[in-house]
DNA sequence: TCGATCATGCACGAAGGCTACACGGTATCG
DNA sequence: CGATACCGTGTAGCCTTCGTGCATGATCGA
């Protein structure tokens, strides 16, 4: 209901180049182009400024962009009390988030929505943290569960409102033959000389294992990447080092090796928080969505 | 830049009927239904249901209704912000006010932003009050001047933005030879048994002459109605009775008549406001109208 | 220097929106 | 109680708007 050119705006904004934010809302480059045009001539204001081979945001177009994201949260809050009043529980529900929510938390809020809501359609999206803000600002997502991060715009963001929901404390593996294998818990720092197995390079886990490890008090020595847990547990049943898992992720049996819990105040652990577009909590549906949300998981809180 | 839809809406509701709608904003009302329409299904929400031969508001649109007034002045604002930075005082401003405004105050604004704005493009429209608000709300215009009456919805609506302009003394107008032309004030209660000349029913001047009156203490004998100052003039010229008429107002000149001041504290006299929609004062241009208005307001002050 | 990437303009096709007209229903007046 | 005027809403047709696909000019990296 507002401009979709404003909107149009703000994923340029959020993905800095025309291209970029054409592929984000299923348009040309030339149609964001246009927009984007028209929008300027509109409003009798220069927004855009060629910036080598791409465009830059005039000072203008940073006013407008401060002060449209209240304009959007306030019309998403106004959709949801006027979905309370009818009481619509029809439509599509779509929750995206990376890929232990999406296996360990989503599954139970898709079984309970679809007994107390039959007439909702809800459906599962798994996406990177990252593509998780992407897509809420898409619309192609109504809820996002997300880790927790310093690269997530989570806080303080006028288009987001976000909310804690579990901590999932890391875990240690280890090879069952290892020295460290027979503990029932053991400290960070213990691990501070063994050969390390890690996310990829701009991985969020990555960066969660080396915070950890510097709060610790050493900086891991990285033997070899593995992006998934399955490759991960692979690695260190064959000797090749140690990782850090969730304990809400779920390793494959079969291999020879052990989760160990780790010591600590607080343990360390990731932070796990769900996002929506700021003022669309109060439709219904989603405020339902994040409810039980935080019952499955309190059901299945690991700590 | 907000759907033009919830624009539609709000002027249903201000206006009561499709048709009416339609014609404030220059549609036919096939177009003012189809857009109601479209509007429900998208927000799947029921806004009209048949009243009669019109159709009435469901509480649901009531609730929409309630909110988006912030919308829209919020979106006025954020244009203010940006005209204001981009030093735009390019563009038209239209300003609307009844006769004696449009006669004695607004050509001087014009013929001041002319000089110190000459890119500024400023036209006058006379309309009575009533349409004044209309013709901002359908913006067909940006600035009003109107007389403060009971019957505007003047305070604390959340459309408007609204402020006192001047206070424009009413005098008496009698004829030469009569027993109180020689007077330099009259109480108004001294005209009780007087024949009076009064606007038609319905009309603001009437309703004014009729409080200032009653405030006086008596109901004053109705023996003519005249519209305009000059069918006043002539009337009490011949004898008819008397009648009230605003310092401000200009009155033809030939006529064996003359002008005497009321005295009372405060004495009576016509409230005149300047209106225009809220938020859009952040509009350089609208602000600067507004600060002239005052200026032009304050010298030709009658009081 | 060559290739890749980015933004933008233009022609074309599709979709949405408004108008004109007709129709069914309802209040008002004689 | 009947005629009339008015209101809202459909439908056909037209026009504007908008997105796509392709081509162009410009810029950065190798």
């Amino acid at each position: 209901m507002i401009d979709s050119r404003l909107h149009v705006l703000r994923m340029l904004a959020a993905h800095g180049t025309v291209t970029a934010t054409a592929k984000a809302l299923h348009y040309t480059p030339s149609a964001v182009s246009a927009q984007l045009r028209t929008l300027s001539e509109d409003l009798g204001v220069v927004l855009l400024a060629p910036a080598g081979r791409g465009v830059r945001l005039t000072p203008a177009a940073r006013i407008l962009l401060s002060h449209i994201d209240s304009l959007f949260s306030d019309w998403e809050h106004i959709r949801g009390l006027l979905a309370a009043e009818s009481g619509a529980y029809a439509g599509t529900l779509r929750m995206c988030g990376f890929s232990t929510a999406a296996a360990a938390l989503l599954p139970g809020v898709v079984t309970a929505l679809n007994t107390t809501r039959p007439e909702l359609e809800v459906r599962i999206i798994e996406a990177d943290p990252a593509d998780c803000f992407a897509m809420l600002l898409a619309d192609d997502a109504d809820v996002a569960v997300i880790v927790s991060t310093r690269a997530a715009p989570s806080s303080a963001d006028a288009r987001f409102e976000t909310q804690f929901l579990l901590d999932d404390p890391l875990e240690l593996l280890l090879p069952l033959g290892h020295k460290l294998a027979g503990r029932t818990a053991v400290g960070l720092q213990e691990t501070a000389d063994e050969p390390w197995i890690v996310d990829r390079p701009g991985r969020p886990h990555r960066q969660l294992v080396f915070n950890s490890c510097a709060e610790a008090g050493f900086t891991p020595r990285v033997a070899h990447e593995a992006a998934e847990w399955d490759t991960g547990a692979a690695l260190v049943a064959a000797g090749f080092g140690v990782c850090l898992v969730p304990k809400l992720a779920r390793i494959p049996s079969g291999y020879p090796i052990t989760r160990i819990p780790l010591r600590g105040d607080p343990a360390p652990s990731r932070h796990i928080r769900t996002v929506v577009r700021r003022g669309s909590a109060s439709q219904p549906v989603i405020a339902e969505a994040l409810e039980v949300l935080k019952q499955i998981a309190a059901a299945a809180n690991p700590t």
